[in-house]
DNA sequence: TGTTTTAACTTGTTTAAACATGTTATGATT
DNA sequence: AATCATAACATGTTTAAACAAGTTAAAACA
């Protein structure tokens, strides 16, 4: 339900780019003539049109054009890029999502746990842990820490359905942006366990450390997700800035 | 050497924030305010600002102001987040860093490689390989593509520094964006091999794929970088998109 | 005193216009 | 036929103004 007009105009011009109503390589209606399509003004038109640069859908050239570079990845099983939660990933990849909890309890961080979660020493905490299955197969094994205040209510049967819905539809918040950190770790003993892995094959994990903040500018969540190796995927496209 | 004006006030306000003139949490001075600092009109405020947002270094709250949520982060060795050579990114962390070229040799596409590098069949190629070391340890093996007839004049020599000094400023092109995916392969016995490792402590590589644009629209470069895990991190800053 | 309304802020969206700068094809000139 | 100037068209930057919508504190009211 888009409610401004450049997210309108983005959603459109992205989804024709998709769906090959431009072509690879193609140069895009130029802008006077999107504004004519559109009925909108330039700046809005370029708005959408910076979204889609962002999303590396297409490139500007200044006396040229706009250029088509979508391709279509090759998104073999889990693929990450923006924030979702794991059901909407799921659903996006034509897979059948289940979660299940393996510990749902609250307490205080620690000085050390302060040190990597980003959050005060003493602040009052739920913590989750969760193993994501796709397709049956155990993929994703989540460490949660939510910041108490922002979630009432939270339970684990919430925690098995999904907790950003809860977040979203139920108490009202908006998550606004997500800070994240990528690296490779060492396969611990229970990573092994619960994705029913064999340390004699791949003995490392894909770590994705999050911190998220929502609208009023608290972090609320700090998420420790660690994915088996074999099946994870993460896409990104940089804009070289001038310098 | 900044063109734009709110090129300028965006590494203005950025290197403010870095610098604790704003503090963790608090918010900035109103767009008003900032206006009349800067000089400058709405738009051209509004839009370095938007930069700073997507950068993860503010949150701006409708009704209330913009607050300041960058928190300095522990960058242990090698970090990627933007488009940056393996120089530049290894001196803004004050490493000294040096590059060995293993492999120099040109051949066209193979079936098989144009499935993985997204070139044509039978494009000309400099196939590169590279081994880049900071403060003298081997962290990344690199496997360079790159387009002969978007990179005439390429040499070893040049290899050895750096290829994109020698695109940007002898041959004046232009980067513009580059699209990446972020893997966990196994380690090779050349990576075991060359990075000096060992398969039975990590067994895993971190591994960078990118297909890179340049401003004529043309992907001249295809690389797959495979870093050292234990060294491996990437940075990235997601901004959830409203439904 | 406590509640409600209002006014004065904040950021968000959209339009319009002007000028700058890069590219290309047309047409004049040699 | 080749060269060069130019006009037409492309995107890039900046300003100005109006209105929308969310937040907060002051003012008015009961």
């Amino acid at each position: 339900m888009p409610k401004s007009i450049y997210e309108t105009i983005y959603k459109d011009l992205k989804q024709k780019i998709e769906n090959d109503v431009f072509t690879y390589q193609q140069l895009l209606p130029s802008e006077n003539t999107l504004i004519q399509t559109y009925h909108c003004s330039r700046n809005t038109l370029r708005r959408a049109v910076s979204r889609l640069v962002s999303d590396g859908y297409v490139q500007t050239m200044q006396g040229k054009g706009v250029r088509n570079i979508y391709q279509p990845a090759a998104q073999t099983a889990f693929t990450i890029s923006e924030i979702e939660s794991f059901r909407e990933s799921a659903v996006r990849n034509g897979h059948s999502p289940l979660t299940e909890v393996l510990l749902f309890t609250e307490f205080a961080i620690s000085e050390k746990q302060s040190a990597y979660t980003g959050f005060p020493v003493g602040t009052d905490i739920y913590y989750i842990q969760r193993l994501h299955y796709l397709d049956h197969i155990p993929l994703i094994l989540n460490h949660n820490y939510f910041l108490k205040e922002a979630v009432p209510g939270l339970t684990a049967q919430i925690a098995e359905n999904s907790i950003y819905d809860y977040l979203e539809n139920t108490l009202h918040m908006t998550i606004v942006n997500s800070k994240r950190i990528m690296t490779v770790e060492k396969m611990t003993q229970i990573d092994e366990k619960y994705l029913k892995l064999n340390a004699e094959d791949y003995n490392c994990m894909a770590v994705v450390s999050s911190q998220t903040y929502n609208s009023d500018g608290v972090m609320f969540e700090y998420t420790q997700s660690r994915h088996r190796p074999d099946y994870f995927r993460f896409y990104d496209n940089a804009v070289r800035k001038s310098n």
